[in-house]
DNA sequence: ATCGCTTATGGAACACGTTCTACTCTACCG
DNA sequence: CGGTAGAGTAGAACGTGTTCCATAAGCGAT
């Protein structure tokens, strides 16, 4: 008799993984992150990551239902990492400096951060337009934390057009990222666009009592 | 004896090609776009392509460096056309509006279209991110139309500052497109958030006089 | 310990973008 | 005209993401 009805193949949740299995997903993402940063992503093939990680082809994909979806993921651990450092930073030149100079520094850093991992830079431009709904999934975990943060640097504007600074400011971030990694503008150029950017739409609340 | 040098298979520059190969070229374009409409980005072939064209597959790529320069080329001129639409229309009801009303009515016109051309959309997005060369040198263009397209509807805003708007704009649209086509927010949100940025950012400009 | 289920493994198989090969056709130069 | 270079054609071949299959572990319930 055959089996008439398949198994379901795709990646289940994290939180309902052992440790073993927890495990397993950690080694494959690292060895992802790590394989993007030595050979960039144009080269990575599915093959090495799952050999580099003692996992066999078929499994990696009971894991992640796709490469877009394990580099999402990649993407997202990484760029979760560097927001913690960029919001620390900010917070610890809190006094003096007005909603938006703290935001011209925030995306500075950040902006700085890709360069010295532009393999990450192209990583996340890549993965930025992935129609696999796990991926996406974690692109959209990956705004939200990226939209409480800059929340966090902005704590004085008001939450009704901050939300709309919020998106502006990850629009433009992305947009120039990607102008950037294609070849269409230089660095220097990117930075100093995002740069105008953040202040053009933070100026109104230069006047703000910056001691609030 | 044996060739050492192979022959030059990139793209020849479009000025350089007999009307003949202009038509050849034509036809590759209308044959992929039609077919993105018919089945979507994502099922279409460069075989299909190269069939529907009458074109050998071989002979496709001395025409476009890859199928993204080719999706490139094609988007980009679906996406001149609507801008010649919108910019008409715009021109149409210039009196007694603000270039906020005005570029809110351009925008909103302008994500209707991708609404009804769903897949143009899809499309768009998947080629946004491109790293084949010809294919930026498409996008670039196209990003440049763009930008005159919106340097048309808000003719009061002085230039300095309109650059960067245009940019905030051209940015925010591509965002929130890529993120309803991925389905990480529905057309209405995004259609809604654009229309946010364009006023936060342009409403300093609603007081200018709209009879200049 | 043993059944019975799920999960993992190794490797073959498949699909589609891209490249290669051998051949034909066309245009032009003498 | 005949010969040559370039451009096109049909289709095989190749690489890599993804899927499938047969088999072997892992592991909870009896």
């Amino acid at each position: 008799m055959v089996k008439v009805t398949k198994v379901d193949l795709s990646p289940r949740p994290v939180e309902a993984m052992s440790p073993r299995q927890l495990e397993r997903r950690g080694n494959l993402i690292a060895a992802a992150l790590a394989l993007v940063t030595e050979i960039g992503v144009e080269r990575l093939q599915m093959r090495q990551v799952s050999e580099r990680s003692g996992v066999a082809l078929g499994t990696t994909y009971r894991y992640f239902s796709s490469k877009d979806h394990l580099l999402a993921a990649a993407i997202a651990e990484w760029h979760h990492s560097l927001l913690t450092d960029l919001v620390g930073e900010a917070r610890g030149r809190r006094a003096g400096l007005t909603a938006s100079d703290r935001m011209v520094r925030f995306v500075r850093h950040g902006m700085r951060a890709y360069q010295r991992q532009p393999e990450l830079a192209r990583l996340r431009v890549s993965v930025a337009a992935s129609t696999d709904p796990f991926a996406s999934e974690a692109l959209q975990a990956m705004a939200k934390a990226d939209g409480a943060a800059l929340r966090a640097v902005m704590s004085e504007v008001p939450p009704s057009t901050g939300d709309v600074v919020r998106h502006i400011v990850g629009h433009a971030w992305q947009g120039e990222l990607t102008a950037w990694v294609t070849g269409r503008t230089t660095l220097d150029d990117a930075r100093r666009r995002l740069e105008d950017v953040v202040r053009l739409v933070l100026t109104p609340y230069e006047a703000a009592d910056p001691a609030a």
